[in-house]
DNA sequence: GATGAATGAGCTTTCATTCAT
DNA sequence: GATGAATGAAAGCTCATTCAT
């Protein structure tokens, strides 16, 4: 079988400096149609994860939702475990570019961190069910994928971290453990969505944010 | 063949006030004996479960580790799913027990509210592979388990929600939103858990700990 | 799941001291069960890789033909390979010890050696079929399991070279190579098998088995 | 889809008098091509099929070898199991043809017939990667294919016959049966293929030759 | 009550073959 | 004529569950 293992497109440039980003087998050698194909099928398995989660979504339940065949799959990728990964690799990437484009360079450190704070959040609430399905399903990767999905978030969290030492350096308010901070910037929006069941019944979404974002502010230190 | 369905044992008194407690079903009628071989099997899918999860672990791992042949299983349970249904009840059991019993009382709120973090915090790394195992595989669980499972944590929730009342009073600073502010020092602290692959790299864990009571308490307004 | 190796019982108390007897796992550890079921199991695959041969013969096949459903067979053989090894390792096993039991040891070395070669001719041609098969498929078998298989022939080969050395010295005749000679007459009589389709045309069985003795004879210089 | 059917090439005259020449089809009708294509197919099915054998070769692999995508195999072939029956075809032509060239007319009918031996030891020996497997794979061929293939061998085993009928005659040594003779003639080298784990491990190929012609030529009792 | 053999549905994966381009 | 994407049947194997002993 011919065989061709196809980089899995990134979003960020620092993506080439990442560990040993995972190779996933393709017996296609149509680089383009191989995008496209798995496109369609990591969208469609979002879909059905999302709703039975990995382990009780057969290989032929994704086709089914993708409109291909067994058969077909396995064109475009080299195992059911290789279509977690392009979903884990899909949901991170898409949440850390969109958080990324939403976040305010604007003058004031204060706002700088609040408006950093509140893109988390908003990217959270708007993925919310994938990124459900990330912390559900991601520790059924292999150790590598696992690890490449790992320094993925970690990259993410040190942009964080830059811009809460550049904000605590202009306020003159020094962050003791600024990589701790940065975790628990980006994590704990995560209550949005790990704690829905219990968030949901009694707040609305945007007072939700707000209190969130004071709250990590002062935890900050940088009210 | 003989049926009874066994209450499953909770280590709180409200148990009876919760909606509808899941029942598990036995085909053995001696109640002690039921409660005793449920015990072992528990115990023993916890540290299976935490090995491998629990779609990897067949009902015969659980059988070889408790020291029960497959058979034996079924008279003390009705399906495989009943044991993850056991094992997340017993796993948050344990787990508020313990963080109840640690909770210290005493006079002055803002030493109250820190210790109740810190316990919190500190139960939370003590069984983190349990908790672990809890964030990781309850979603598998059917939905009225799940209900159940989340209806126990959301009293504990609310234990803290009075805890944090309570000392916003007596402090004078009271809180926009209790019930939300409950969920934030019982869930961040799960970050220890969800986040150690970033975190146990580049910090130790006390000082983890005490950074994040401290996080809190200026989250809360406390300080 | 609960495993137990057997050793592949085998005929011959030289067993002990061939390299490595392949072992092959079962599921229950009731030995004397897995004897038996493993019997019924290459007893039927022997009669279906006859007809089929290995790779056209399903796991599904042997079972309906030993009336077993393949989950039952998981429980006596760890892999379809397993299964073909067992089949060699009888098929060998019981050619060799019927071979061994026609073994005549009068006195005279002439006749000694063509009732040696006799038992093996007629051996071969009441077990044609599965001495086709271990010819056909034993190369299928994985590196490990073939060194066993052919281990076990060379043992044969030397019986019969301890033979023909013995007669060959009472004879006065000295063979020039006797282990070449003992591969001779242990592999010759597969003719009646291997050009089975060119012989059985023309020839009648028992002329075939006195030709070949008499050609052996006189091939080994022994007339 | 045109379809022609073209006979197999045979490097013998007496291929037309054989009984029913086994058609493959091509869905090309260049019949020049076919024979190419068909070339490049059967030398590349060869090498994969030595290594691998028939049932673990693919048809990409194939494909891969003889340097053309699966779609263009069958445009030359109808099936993989055509692919089995041109290889074994070829290899049975080539090793008769190479043998007939080898063969030794010289007057003295006892030369002639140890060059006719030694020839046909000395071929096996030189393909003997082919000759396996023919010995291993061709019982996959369907019933009539097989046929075929035999019918190709009783004619090679004919030729011997011949020449052994006419050195008996010579040296007035009467063979009583000239088509076993010839039989065990052609068959008794594949020792040296199928024993090959016995035989190489102790043995010169040289000597083994010369062992061999000696042991037939006293076999046939033409000494 | 305990056992563990038996079941059979269901899984992932492979691959010979077809056919639109 | 060449390509290789698509197909879907079929394979080996696992395992939750049942039930006779």
């Amino acid at each position: 079988m011919a065989e061709v293992k196809v980089k899995v497109a990134s979003g960020a440039k620092e993506a080439a400096a990442r560990p040993r980003a995972r190779q996933v087998k393709a017996a296609s050698k149509d680089a383009d149609l191989v995008r496209e194909k798995r496109g369609q099928l990591v969208a469609a398995a979002v879909r059905v994860f999302k709703e039975k989660g990995f382990h009780d979504t057969s290989v032929r339940d994704i086709g089914r939702e993708a409109g291909m065949t067994q058969g077909t799959i396995y064109n475009y990728v080299g195992s059911k475990d290789d279509i977690l990964y392009l979903v884990c690799d899909q949901i991170v990437s898409e949440y850390q570019e969109e958080t990324r484009k939403a976040l305010d360079n604007s003058a004031d450190p204060r706002t700088r961190v609040r408006s950093a704070v509140r893109a988390i959040c908003e990217v959270m609430v708007k993925h919310q069910d994938e990124v459900l399905l990330t912390y559900q399903d991601s520790h059924l990767l292999d150790a590598r994928s696992r690890r490449v999905i790992f320094a993925r978030v970690e990259e993410f969290v040190g942009m964080f971290e830059t811009i809460l030492t550049e904000a605590a350096r202009e306020l003159g308010r020094p962050l003791p453990d600024p990589h701790f901070a940065a975790n628990a910037i980006t994590f704990f929006p995560t209550m949005l969505v790990l704690r829905r069941w219990s968030l949901k019944a009694r707040h609305r979404q945007s007072e939700l944010i707000e209190w969130l974002v004071e709250f990590l502010v002062r935890g900050l230190g940088f009210e």
